[in-house]
DNA sequence: ACAATAGGGGATAAATTTCTCCCTATGCAA
DNA sequence: TTGCATAGGGAGAAATTTATCCCCTATTGT
């Protein structure tokens, strides 16, 4: 696994909520927990542009972070559920306020957004 | 300047705030520039840990999403103010929303986080 | 002449994150 | 028997982001 160099910054409740949220598909985790796909699968399924590798890390992290709880079914083939840890839910209400501003803006952000890329 | 060869994901409105916030010092940039803190020099002050060049760096792309809108004043030695524009000026309250989630669960999050550090 | 100031950016290294490929295991269906 | 679904993770490559180092602008003060 892979150790950090550099330590964090943990000066403020910012760079706290940054630690927490910083990685790709985090939020998105998150948010589709939050709407009830609690299974690996599911949440692949969701986010497909996403490798498995990584939503199984990013998933591992917030589980270290109490966001999310995992319980895993002593059957085969496996079962795994996750859900939102009572922490993790007092986060989604953020979220939403972050998705809310996202898609009220969603044009102009696009527009801002493929600047660079319409080379 | 770097190339992206693997296209941003911009399917729903969190995808498009992760875009223009993704970036270790945006969001503290952003608020600094809101409460004040309009010349480069200032903002290296207030987040000594970044080093000069990612700041421009970074500013330069909120500059590009259009949150903050830059003026140079033509003069020896050179001055430069940053300033947020009506668009970031909407993503403060937001900003505010997180870093408040932060600073109510300041103990824990810190708890959380440094789990893997004890190592 | 020379340092200090204030801002900018190229080149390159290092750190970090994400991706790809491969291997584990079991029961069920074709 | 072969293939699929389900979940997990190691190894190493690739992509991306940050950090370091150094140089340039022009004026004012020592």
């Amino acid at each position: 696994m892979y150790e950090r160099k550099i330590p964090p910054n943990l000066n403020c409740g910012l760079d706290l909520v940054a630690e927490v949220l910083y990685g790709k598909w985090k939020i998105r985790l998150l948010w589709f927990i939050s709407e009830g796909c609690k299974r690996p699968s599911e949440l692949q399924r969701k986010i497909p542009d996403a490798s498995r590798r990584v939503l199984n890390m990013q998933l591992n992290e917030l589980e270290e972070h109490e966001l999310v709880s995992k319980k895993v079914y002593p059957v085969v083939p496996p079962k795994v559920e996750y859900s939102l840890t009572g922490f993790g839910e007092t986060l989604i209400p953020v979220i939403a306020v972050l998705g809310q501003w996202g898609d009220h803006n969603e044009e102009k952000l696009r527009r801002v957004i493929l600047k660079r890329f319409e080379n």
